[in-house]
DNA sequence: TGAACATATGAACAGTTATTCATATGTTCG
DNA sequence: CGAACATATGAATAACTGTTCATATGTTCA
């Protein structure tokens, strides 16, 4: 009884390894962090972490599908922001890990 | 004050992305959960994950690198293990993410 | 409706990365 | 020492991924 964690089968593994893939870039780790401070519109976000418009739209897209962030339209804009307090949670965890 | 975090500078967020991306691959998430399981040697992990010795050593340099796992020499045979209870906790956060 | 604006998307290219194969290093034991 | 075994590493290749450029979609307002 020491341990009762299973290896979690091959498609908990597959869909695990996508979900950290997304925080393993630097556009989309800092796209992340720029959300958590609150919500933002794409060209905004684009000017603030120095991307293209298009860039910035491509990575949300992925952020998204991996509801990661949730976009509210309002007019023209759109409106992104994080999806829940979890994702800011998983940021806090990773900056703990690498301040040792 | 109603949101006191700061954007981390370009470093913080390089390292921090650097340090999901270790994450974010199905063999190198594979080798984490195996791992959690216990210490094991190369040539073990590699049986149990369907990979060649020369592939999980590679993979377990990387992880090593990014100080996630512990190699322990006895003989012949080196034992790896997670480097600290810190790395289950993020696959655990990880898990419940994906399960809703 | 049409012009102006904000965002989304498709295709292509460049850079990155995981695996394989061959081989090197390190360890034990006769 | 030398054979046998476990692990590590370098180079090459194939597959993947993020950005750019051009353009499409969607929205507002005159």
């Amino acid at each position: 009884m020491e341990n009762m964690v299973r290896l979690p089968d091959d498609e908990t593994l597959a869909k695990l390894s996508e979900f950290y893939k997304v925080f393993g870039d630097y556009t989309r780790v800092k796209l992340l962090c720029q959300l958590r401070q609150g919500e933002m519109c794409v060209q905004d976000i684009a000017d603030s972490i120095g991307m293209t418009q298009s860039a910035v739209s491509h990575q949300l897209r992925i952020l998204k599908g991996m509801a990661l962030v949730a976009g509210r339209r309002d007019g023209k804009t759109v409106f992104y922001s994080l999806a829940d307090d979890h994702i800011a949670g998983i940021l806090d965890m990773g900056l703990e890990h690498i301040n040792e």
